[in-house]
DNA sequence: TGTACATCAGTGAACGCGCGTTCACTGATGTAC
DNA sequence: TGTACATCAGTGAACGCGCGTTCACTGATGTAC
């Protein structure tokens, strides 16, 4: 009768829908596929296992996502949103902007260590290609400029230009270190567990972020 | 007659060779492998199509290397070999052991990303996996030590273990910000265009090493 | 120097694989009358 | 309330693809006598 139409059942239970056999088939796949990327299947999501997990055919999920690379940004966008959720959770009871900034930076470690499937889809999903999937862009951004408040709290006076490159070199060392240790190269070098490695990277960030 | 066989004609054009119908297949097999990825045929690297350049059929290569990885092994070995050579060139004039480090982390940036296919197969061997590949992590621990040393000359009197974590994570921000820049994450955050963030990175690691 | 032989780097055809994607279809749904 | 209809999310079979790898083979090579 209503816009309103039957169905779905969507994480809340709540009854809203488009209204087809499934019932949101599109989100049973995007939970398949969030499912496989933390049980760490690495590079095996393909459209085809997804579809399999969501128990339908392979060319059902054809009807919600363009081609496998529109599934894979909503994985990569629905990564980037737990990260940004994250982070300001890290940093949400810090006493300093000090404190704040090496706290997020280290729960940006612990966070793609501890999803290092769904992290790695993220990174590698076309984060440049803004124009292909937008949602993807503003996701990955909100998680960026989180941290680059955190940074300009803690840079003092400095121009904008500069706070963007801090945060950027920040971002990259975090970025670094996770994938140093995801491909078992830090291994040989340094006895430095997960939480460790953390820690150390909010400290040298922080550090990088003052510039001095 | 002599020892030396005939055929092969290798980069120089002298003829040594094994003796047999192609004449160091080995090598030529190499070459094709390095030549696509100094094109740029990004993750297109097959076996298939390495012999396919090689000229020879899709099984000739099992003569020469076990498998598939065996052969991205040895191409991810020579790029250390050849990365290697690029650090201690870079640092070989140097004045001072800053201007010395710095300069070989900036042309760390710059090989990585003037050779980025090449770079990504050294980085996404199995680094960790020493065992499997020894020539390959000798290779790789090699450059590395390349990058330690210089650390060790800055960072004054510090502990073997602070020497090499202080290098790893000069290496983690170096490489943080190839694969950043590579995934055109870059792009939005900052105008520096390559050889700007070689520099960038040049003087940051250095500063990562003083310790202060 | 000539012949018999073992070696082994090549061939080419075939294997099975899983993939992304397309296609004509079907049947449940919600809607208009 | 009941019937006719358009919609469209699903099916299942098939497409072509390129891959890594295996296999029996063949023919040039170098060596032993």
């Amino acid at each position: 009768m209503n816009g309103v139409k039957l169905q779905t059942m969507t994480i809340d239970g709540s009854s809203r829908a488009t209204g087809k056999h499934h019932g949101d088939l599109r989100q049973a796949l995007m939970e398949a596929a969030l499912e496989m990327v933390a049980t760490g299947d690495e590079n095996s999501l393909s459209l085809r296992e997804v579809a399999r997990r969501a128990g339908v055919s392979p060319a059902a999920p054809y009807h919600h996502f363009a081609d496998k690379e529109a599934l894979l940004a909503a994985v990569a966008c629905e990564g980037f949103e737990r990260l940004a959720q994250a982070l300001r959770e890290a940093g949400k009871l810090a006493r300093s902007p000090q404190t704040k900034l090496s706290r997020m930076a280290a729960e940006y470690v612990r966070f793609a260590l501890a999803h290092h499937v769904h992290y790695r889809i993220m990174v590698s999903s076309s984060l440049g290609n803004a124009a292909a999937h937008p949602a993807l862009h503003v996701a990955s951004m909100n998680a960026f400029m989180s941290l680059a408040e955190a940074v300009a709290a803690v840079g003092g006076k400095i121009p904008a230009l500069e706070v963007k490159r801090r945060a950027a070199f920040g971002w990259a060392l975090a970025h670094g270190i996770v994938e140093l240790k995801l491909n078992g190269a830090l291994t040989p070098l340094t006895e430095d567990d997960a939480e460790a490695l953390a820690k150390h990277v909010g400290r040298e960030v922080m550090r990088l972020a003052k510039g001095d």
